[in-house]
DNA sequence: ACCAGATTGTTGATTTTTCAGCACGGTTGG
DNA sequence: CCAACCGTGCTGAAAAATCAACAATCTGGT
């Protein structure tokens, strides 16, 4: 993709609908899903993660256009480069919610909690189970 | 791609790891996650659903693609072609969660409850907060 | 039987993505 | 000082994805 480019806001393709920021390939996304694990990471950090990875040198040119699209910020941290989503974590976790949610479950919260709760490595401790019970009193008592 | 092509199983990119399908492109996943939302359609209902649809003959060939790869099956209703996903619904949905949870909810599932139940358009009923409360005591019981 | 419209699959050209090679700058330690 | 590294960014070539045009097939109505 050439860098310097305009890109004519449009569209999702999955997973988000991120604001106006020009849709991600595959490996960008899975760059993209690595940073936001991480909460920020260099490139050679975020090589480590992938499944297939290719070179380093590959892995910076996903990141640096991903910088040119928007997605990525990126700091110095002392010789090298960290890179962070330009998104804010609550904002992107709200977004992906929306999605998977109109998605995979028609809109049923009840079905998507029932979900999380069966999945296998759920373990949940009292006090877990207590607060989660506490935000569904909460979310009806402020007309949701 | 190839059609008739050798797909080395790989990897997700994002959202999933549908087990050892082969990987989705851009389009190729927003014609799934249509296909999912819808539980199955035909190629004009499901290019009724994009944002910015292509040609109904690209479309069509992005179809015949998912069925290659094992992603979509179809059926003929009549003279036409209803597509549907391989993977049963119910086991697409854990794994979206289940890569959800882990990638922007740090694997945290009151993390992930409280953003469901915080979404400007949640609205409960007093039947699916009982459920909902039922099924946390439930998953706790059930040692998780 | 025939036609108009709708549905499907194929092909090949264009665009995008993916990736490795290379060159440059900065750091470290011999 | 200068070699051996590490990190960075650029460039261009190979691979994949995207898409429209086309041809074939089927449907239903006249």
């Amino acid at each position: 993709m050439a860098i310097g480019q305009k890109f004519h806001l449009s569209i999702h393709t999955s997973e988000e609908i991120v604001s106006d920021l020009p849709p991600l390939s595959r490996r960008e996304r899975e760059v993209m899903d690595i940073v936001h694990e991480l909460g920020d990471a260099t490139a050679a950090r975020i090589r480590e993660h992938m499944a297939e990875p290719p070179t380093d040198s590959a892995v910076r040119s996903v990141l640096r256009i991903l910088g040119a699209k928007g997605h990525l910020a990126s700091e110095y941290d002392g010789p090298r480069l960290v890179y962070s989503p330009t998104i804010p974590a609550q904002r992107a976790r709200r977004s992906v919610m929306r999605h998977v949610l109109r998605t995979f479950f028609g809109g049923s919260v009840e079905g998507a909690v029932a979900t999380l709760l069966e999945l296998e490595d759920t373990r949940l401790t009292p006090e877990e189970r207590a607060r989660m019970k506490a935000l569904i009193d909460q979310a009806t008592e402020e007309g949701r």
